[in-house]
RNA sequence: GCAGUGGGCGGGAUGACCGCUGGCGUUCCUUUAGGAAGGUUGGAGGAAAGUCCGGGCUCCGCAGGACAGGAUGGUCGAUAACGUCGACCGGCCGCGAGGCUAGGGAAAGUGCAACAGAGAGUAAACCGCCGAACGGCUGCUCGAUCUUGGUCGAGUGGUGCGUGGUAAGGGUGAAACGGUGCGGUAAGAGCGCACCAGCGACCGAGGUGACUCGGCUGGCUUGGUAAACCCCAUCCGGAGCUAGACCAAACAGAGUGAAGUGGUGCGACCUCGUCGUGCCCGCCAAGCGGUCCGUACGGCAGAAACACUCGGGUAGGUCGCAAUUGAGGCGGCGAGCAAUCGUCGUGCACAGAUAGAUGGUCGUCGUCGAUGUCGCUUAUGCGAGGUCGGCACAGAACCCGGCUUACAAGCCCACUGCCAGC
RNA sequence: GGGGUUGUGGUGUAACUGGCAGCAUGACGGACUUUUAAUCCGUUCGGCGAGAGUUCGAAUCUCUCCGGCCCCA
């Protein structure tokens, strides 16, 4: 099983976030927020972290940014292709792995239909 | 043993699997650029933080003096520099080890001090004390006069009524213009004297110096506040790595700029002044724009192939940028009380992202706390293994030197006071 | 990365030439009213973001931290 996360599956261009922050659709619960839009290079699923400085401390957001990371790395292959997410987390929720994990792939499905 | 003071160390270890990222090889694909796979080797801190100071570096052509503005403020030293560090001096606190100290100037000037209090700054008279001096009222004595008990004058008492003297005592306050004693006085007072305290000048000794010690003399006493204005001394050009250099891509251009800058007459309007107009003068620099940041001066280079303003476009890449030479580290020797410096040796040394790497999961060990078991033990306690929970503060973004702040457990060194024992 | 501004009862705000920290609103109680609202009267809660320093005395002056808000790129 493919777990590797080079830079073709994340989202690096400034305008890119801003249009799927925009234009694309919108999908929450209590621990993440996620935007998805369709891609134009339908193969792979994208993904872009946005921490809010609100968010707490370098220590905190680096914690935060690494575990929803880590949770798209390891189960890339259940996302919908074809569409970029762009995901934050929660004002007030607390990072916790195994959540972040289950709130991803239910909110990707949801954002994607 | 108890209590305490000062300083330092430390920043869990290790394994497996899955990842991210820099460097260097290898193989494959590809027209170049580049892409893919796999290997190997590195990958957060003592504060990386706050951004409170100081530098390096870069640009402003060069980095001017003055004013303004800001900063600092015992002395000597250290340093690239500092508001940092070291040693020492003075003051305050502590029994002490030690701690704190923006600590120049208040006999240059200006200002401020609520409430209370009589008085708060070239001191002041509320109570109290005094009755010396002047006046009022009044008693007595003497003299003059005459309307024979009044008037005037002198002397001597009383009163403390008015003017007044007095800062010893009371009381107020954070602070009231030295303290004690004797003399002195109407009462008092540095008013005089003696001693003491304090300040200044001078002299001597010690110290590089801040300053210390001693002597002598004098004013006989000049209060607090400058983290109030201020004065004095010293320092500071401005902006910052999105500094700045180059490449690529994209778009749309427009405007302004090298002579009226000066003097003077007349006219209009509401004065200053502005406008119009005539004359003189000037017209390759006295004008113009220019991150020498603010002000004026002065200086400098510049000019239509340039500069500025407005508008439009681009926010991609390479370098800066990673020890390749730096105010580096470590060790030895030497100088110094120390901060630190000199010298010699030493491959001792790999962070470098750019939507921003340095991680996730699972173990083993370590350590701390709670809990209960077993063994030894009178108890306290010691040892063994078990379960649960915790292991801080915190994340590089151009780089250094400091300061400040945050920080779990644990450990070390030096010193002080008290108690007990020898 | 750089810069600015701000912090005062539960809430909003004033005093900052250093000198007992006020005002409005809110809360509570009373009056009025059949009751509520409005109005009037009274009371209370009790606050200068934190810690040092200067000063006789600090919300105010100085320093160091903490928090909020905003701006530039």
């Amino acid at each position: 099983m493919n777990q590797l996360f080079p830079k073709r599956y994340r989202v690096l261009r400034g305008e890119d976030f801003t249009q799927i922050l925009r234009r694309g659709n919108c999908a929450a619960d209590g621990m993440l927020v996620l935007y998805a839009r369709a891609s134009r290079s339908p193969s792979a699923p994208r993904l872009g972290v946005t921490i809010p400085k609100k968010t707490g401390s370098a220590v905190l957001r680096n914690h935060w940014k690494r575990l929803i990371r880590e949770a798209y790395r390891t189960q890339r292959e259940q996302l919908p292709p074809g569409f970029d997410f762009v995901v934050r987390p929660k004002k007030g929720a607390q990072p916790n792995a195994a959540a972040i994990r289950r709130s991803l792939i239910k909110l990707a499905k949801r954002g994607a239909g």
